[in-house]
RNA sequence: GGUCUGGUAGUUCAGUUGGUUAGAAUACCUGCCUGUCACGCAGGGGGUCGCGGGUUCGAGUCCCGUCCAGACCGCCA
């Protein structure tokens, strides 16, 4: 037997027991003729002390372990004479009788401690021994918390967990696909799904009309913080639904977890809004609303006052910065420049500092006179102190500037506070978005979302304005997944694809599966997706994804650890029937 | 594909206008220490300054190229 108890547990109830404890040394403390030693597992820290003056030969062996030794130790549970009130098990020690080594281990590369001196990049090459931290431990430990709370709610409701293939077909709609190739069928290549879209909707017409899956989802593309190759989704679909109880179903799952797993109750209903105030207020269909700072059409205000920069704008938009109007020239010229950054692409900023005793202070003073400024003010609802932010350009990127610029300030003043969670459902997505590339309409969702019924009308004649049953769940301005009531109608579907650009021929080689399904009876459905490791990473208030994961890929899509992806050799790639090209 | 930041001891970092033998902390090793718990004290070892080229009397420092890492833009139906 390795081990009675684990290195959590034993308290000063446990007096005088003798136990077997096993784990790694954390650290070795040498005091003279006494021996300390912290001895670690996942539970926790249980100090055992070595006396020379009871058995020195015991004494001198323990002398010798290094840290990260897996030991396995026998003793007896004894009070300590002093007492150590920062850890559990701090009342007590194990007096050692007898010291076994499992296994011996060189120095670490870095140290194993909640503070760790690695870095990210030694961290991932070790991770095996990053895992072995408590901050990275308990992140992973959460993610278990939400996968399984997740399943039992699900469950609860009446949802079916159904595996879906992992090796199916490509498509050349959306992201880039990892593709795999088939020995057997040389020449021809399998697809790894970047979600089981088409399959939960091949679900609902065989009628198991709730299915659910915590499922592996791989896209090649490039990746961020917040993005790896192969993620986890929790994918749901329902039939026989419309949106509203799809909101309803999954605002549920979303309260349930934050109240399980983080003992966060959400008491009101999660706001909504749509797509297009959206954009008109925060620039973003993922608004942090966790902070105001809301976006304001100055147009009115600031047009044909002999300012050109603005009379040829399509959009001027103002934001306030709350008590912000005493900021130095060099604080607003490094707004300025972090706005003309090409990441943001802005070409200038304006200022108009609200002052305290009431006068106001702008960068265009001798375009606006003072009432000028005074409408900017009240269009603003800037106050005194204030200081009001504007930006102008054509209207879809002035918003994107504009989100840039407030979200930078919502941090700058400290106003994105990671223990707040302000969830927001954006609704009434646009169905179509024009691609500039290939100079015709994309999906903004998917091929399979449908056109709400009132605008049905506009998809020959306005394609752009016709908007979908889509919606996306954002939190923190962070969106957490996403879905749409699908279109269950061969016609439609084919109608569909028409207006994406797919002749007849190519839609029902790539989607023949699913409109020939839609002959046999297919249910109205509809679902959504939700991202499992951005969700866990924004409940525990972190906007990077890669602690969540056990074993994460880099930058460059590549696993340090074991060094992936590899060439593989010659008779490999001839029983592929692949030829490399260099 | 692009922009930015970084790469110096096992590790995290400092290193001034280009100028002596490249430092600190921590980790590691040795010795001392009987109540430590970030123990303490004394001593010690440890460097191809990512790599290649260039400028210079002289390069960790400047220039060019390249590799690696991170953040972002494009991309992510």
């Amino acid at each position: 037997m390795y081990r009675t108890h684990n290195c959590g547990e034993l308290r000063i109830s446990d007096l005088e027991k003798e136990v077997t404890l096993s784990g790694w040394i954390q650290r070795t403390r040498e005091m003279g003729g006494m021996t300390f030693i912290d001895l670690r597992d996942r539970y926790g820290i249980t100090q055992l002390v070595f006396n020379s003056d009871d058995n020195d030969e015991l004494n001198q062996q323990a002398r010798k372990l290094g840290r990260e030794f897996v030991i396995q130790i026998k003793g007896e549970v004894i009070e300590r004479s002093s007492k150590n009130k920062n850890i559990p098990t701090g009342e007590v020690e194990i007096k050692v009788s007898d010291l076994t080594i499992l296994n011996a281990s060189k120095v670490p590369p870095f140290t194993i401690e909640d503070e760790t001196d690695g870095g990210d990049e030694l961290r991932m090459k070790y991770r095996y021994l990053d895992l072995r931290r408590k901050p990275i431990f308990n992140k992973l430990k959460l993610r278990n918390k939400v996968s399984l709370e997740t399943r039992k709610f699900l469950d609860s409701v009446g949802f079916m967990d159904v595996e879906t293939p992992y090796l199916i077909k490509s498509t050349p709609e959306g992201a880039r696909d990892f593709v795999v190739p088939s020995r057997m069928n040389q020449g021809e290549f399998y697809a790894l799904p970047q979600s089981p879209q088409t399959f939960k909707q091949l679900l609902m017409v065989s009628g198991i009309d709730r299915y659910y899956q915590i499922v592996k989802c791989f896209r090649d593309e490039d990746l961020r913080a917040d993005r790896q190759p192969e993620f986890t989704q929790i994918d749901c679909e329902m039939s026989f639904v419309n949106q509203e109880d799809v909101l309803n179903v999954f605002e549920g799952l979303i309260k349930h977890l934050f109240k399980t797993c983080r003992g966060i109750e959400f008491n009101e209903a999660f706001p909504r809004i749509t797509y297009s105030e959206a954009m008109e207020r925060y620039g973003s269909d993922k608004p942090d609303t966790r902070f105001g700072m809301e976006f304001n059409n100055m147009n009115s205000v600031t047009q044909n006052k002999g300012f050109k920069i603005f009379d040829e704008a399509e959009l001027v938009l103002g934001i306030v910065a709350k008590g912000c109007s005493d900021y130095s020239r060099k604080q607003i010229d490094n707004l300025t420049d972090w706005v003309k950054r090409p990441q943001v692409g802005a070409k200038g900023m304006v200022y108009c500092k609200v002052n305290h005793d009431g006068s106001l202070k702008s960068s265009v003073d001798k375009f606006y006179s003072e009432e000028d400024l005074r409408a900017w003010s009240k269009r603003t609802g800037a106050e005194k102190g204030d200081l009001i932010l504007l930006l102008s350009g054509k209207t879809d990127e002035v918003r994107i500037q504009m989100n840039e610029l407030r979200l930078h300030l919502g941090t700058e003043l400290g106003l994105r506070n990671p223990a707040e969670f302000k969830p927001i459902w954006v609704i009434d997505f646009p169905l179509l978005e024009w691609d500039e590339d290939t100079n015709r309409f994309q999906a903004m969702h998917h091929p399979f979302t449908s056109p709400k019924e009132e605008d049905l009308h506009l998809l020959d004649s306005n394609p752009g304005k016709v908007r979908a049953n889509a919606y996306d769940l954002a939190m923190n301005g962070v969106e957490l997944g996403g879905g749409s009531i699908r279109i269950h109608d061969k016609e439609l579907q084919e109608k569909m694809f028409k207006t994406l650009g797919f002749n007849k021929e190519d839609a029902q080689k790539q989607f023949g599966f699913l409109m020939n399904a839609f002959e046999f009876g297919a249910p109205p459905h509809g679902g959504l997706a939700f991202g499992l490791d951005r969700l866990v990473a924004t409940m525990d208030g972190s906007g990077s994804i890669r602690d969540y994961i056990a074993f994460p890929k880099n930058n460059a899509g590549r696993d340090v650890m074991i060094d992936s992806p590899s060439p593989i050799d010659k008779t490999q790639l001839d029983e592929l029937g692949i030829e490399l090209k260099n």
